[in-house]
Order: C-alpha cells, then structure tokens, then sequence
DNA sequence: TATCCACCGGAAAAGGAGGACT
DNA sequence: AGTCCTCCTTTTCCGGTGGATA
C-alpha cells in the first residue's frame, strides 16, 4: 500500500489562484486602479507565460463591486469573432446562445446587454484570436456604444508589441494602458514553490534542495507546479533531490499534455513529430517537419493534414511558446522556418 | 542576370454542421 | 422535406521571397 504524502491537491493545480500573490503588489495595485468602477481604461497585460497574468487578472476581477459585470474569455478556444461574441453574451444573459446567428446580430444583442451595466472583458491568449481573426472583435469592443461602460482586458505571452499586431485605427480607440509582467527571480519563484508546497504536502515530505533544483531549472513557475505535482505523486515518502530529477521528463510531458489540451489530436501528432526530430538534429526546418508529421500520421493510421494546415498549426506551437521559429524569406535553403524545441 | 530553391501566407472555394423558415 | 441562412475547418491555388548557382 503506498502512501500518499499529498494532504491537499488544490494548490498544486494549473487552475488554482492563491489567495495571495507574491511579490505582485505593485501589479494587483495598477489592475486594481485601472479596472474599478470610476475608471474606463482598456488595460494590455504581457508577460511570459506562468507569471501569474490570468491568476491576478482572475483575483482582481473577482473584487469588483457588484454593480460590475465581468466575462472572461480564453481566446485560445474562442478563436474568432463569433465564438468570443457568443461566450460574452452567454456570460451575460446566462443563456444558452444557440448558433445560426449573424456575427452583426450578436454585435447588436451584446450591446443591449452592456448598456446599463459596467462591463469588463477579459480577452486572455489574445494573440491566438488575433493571428486566426485579425482583430475586428477588439476593434468593434472599442467602438461600442456608450463605450465608456466597457472595458477590455486584454492579455498575451508573447513579447511582440500589441500595436504592432492590431490596425492603428483599433490601437487609436483602444488606447491600451500596458502592464508589463517581469519574470519571477529564482528566489520569488522559490518561495512561490515553497508556499505551495506548505499548503499541499504533508509535513515532512520534501527536502529543501529539491525545490532548489526545480526552480533553477526552469524560470516557469507552471511547469514547476506540475514538476512538485508530479514528484509528489510518485514517491510515497519523501521528496528528494534524485526524485525531482527522475521525474522531470515525465512532469515537462505533463505539462505540454496541459497546454495541448484545447487543440486537435494533429498538434499533439505535430508537437511529437518535432520532438522526434529534435533527438537527433540541432537545426530542424519546416521540411523535415512536414515530413516526418506525414510518417507518423502514417504509423497511427491517420489522415494527415495539409501543410498549408500545418504550417498553422506550427504558429500555434510557437504562441504557445513550446517552439521557437526563425523565419528565413529566401536564401540557399528556401523560404523556410527554423525550427527548435523550448525547454 | 536569369533561374532555382522550397516553403510562406493570403485568398478563394469546397464541404459540412446547426438552425430557421416555408 | 427542402431551401436558405450562418460560420467553421480544411484544401487548393498561387504570387512572393532573396541568396545561391549556372
């Protein structure tokens, strides 16, 4: 019989916000100020993934007032301008929204919702609606009448400068208040682990030069959560230095099973394919890639997909920042992308 | 200097699903 | 039941791209 050395799972989940930040005052004050009531400031967060952009934006909004209506949307499963409309009106009425409509009905039945009250938008992995939609839903949220009643929140992990990505005439009426995000010092993401710790194991359970390796092996505090999750789960003892270590490709597998969990069966196939590659050569190109999708495809007995879809596909790889990509336009290999595994 | 490489990425079209109306 | 909407996913098509090569 093993033992579980786990006495509360909760703080050790992706979804979980602690009822404290660390070392995010200065943030939580800024949000705090900009989305209130009296104010009217589309606000733009950016930071790398796993510094706690959607958790504090989830906390703040969860502190406004009452007469403050508020929507999240994840725009990685809201992908365009219709499926993001439908989920904010749903969010409002708390109706089941049926489908068939014109995305300019939606516009109009979003508006009726939004005119009395404040509202608040949360639009989170923007970038993923941006790069498949372009960005008609950001420009009409700015342009709603009595627009002084809604406010947007929009919300990215990649570095790339959000005016670059949208038309100006969106920029110009958005206004975008940015708020950057720093990545955590391994001492703050340390302690972040620690408390975490504290909060889910039993006493007694992991040894200090465990967290330190986790947390100076990789800078994301995500990935290290399910790293603890992970080591936590596979011992019945004691957490130590050697169980972090054996259990670090199996918590990095976790992790990228999590991110990869609102996409198709054909990223997964596409993810494994480049790690594949990645096992054997250095510099990996779209080829290769496209190739070697095609072969496992093949030995799962599945219908591969284009590599106009693909190359899509690929794009989404890299917002999600589990792949990196130099684009090449020309030159003696083609116009082509260079492709590397992160992490 | 013309051509080639080999993929990029926009545009259009095909095919399909969910729903309303007659 | 048939037709006409809507949007979604995927494929097909095709004009770039710019250094290397003949």
């Amino acid at each position: 019989m093993s033992r579980n050395i786990i006495s509360q799972i909760e703080p050790l989940q992706p979804e979980y916000v602690p009822s404290k930040f660390i070392e995010r005052n200065k943030i939580q004050e800024t949000l705090s100020n900009l989305l209130g009531k009296d104010s009217s400031r589309n606000v733009h967060l950016e930071g790398p993934r796993g510094t706690g952009k959607t958790h504090l934006t989830h906390s703040q909004v969860n502190q406004l007032s009452g007469d403050v209506q508020t929507c999240y949307i994840n725009c990685i499963t809201a992908d365009t301008q219709y499926k993001a409309l439908k989920q904010i009106l749903q969010t409002l009425t708390q109706e089941k929204i049926r489908s068939g409509y014109h995305t300019s009905t939606l516009q109009r039945k979003v508006e009726q919702q939004t005119g009395a009250l404040h509202t608040v938008i949360v639009l989170d992995e923007i970038d993923f609606l941006l790069h498949n939609d372009g960005d008609d839903l950001l420009y009409y949220l700015s342009r709603i009448k009595n627009s002084t009643s809604v406010n947007t929140v929009t919300i990215s992990s990649t570095s790339t400068n959000l005016k670059q990505q949208i038309e100006e005439r969106t920029h110009s009426s958005l206004q975008p208040y940015p708020v950057q995000l720093e990545p955590y010092t391994g001492e703050q993401h340390y302690n972040i682990l620690h408390t975490r710790a504290q909060h889910a194991l039993k006493p007694q359970t992991l040894q200090q030069n465990a967290l330190t390796y986790i947390a100076s092996t990789t800078s994301n505090p995500a990935l290290s959560l399910q790293w603890l999750k992970t080591a936590a789960t596979e011992t019945d003892t004691v957490i130590t230095e050697t169980t972090v270590k054996n259990t670090e490709n199996q918590a990095r597998q976790k992790y990228v099973e999590h991110l990869l969990q609102p996409f198709t069966q054909h990223h997964s196939l596409l993810y494994t394919s480049i790690q594949q590659l990645s096992e054997k050569q250095d510099t990996i190109h779209t080829g290769t890639v496209y190739k070697q999708y095609g072969e496992l495809c093949e030995t799962e007995d599945i219908e591969p997909l284009s590599n106009r879809r693909i190359s899509d596909h690929l794009k989404q790889l890299e917002l999600l920042q589990l792949i990196a990509a130099q684009y090449h336009y020309g030159g003696n290999t083609g116009k082509t992308r260079k492709i590397q595994l992160k992490q």
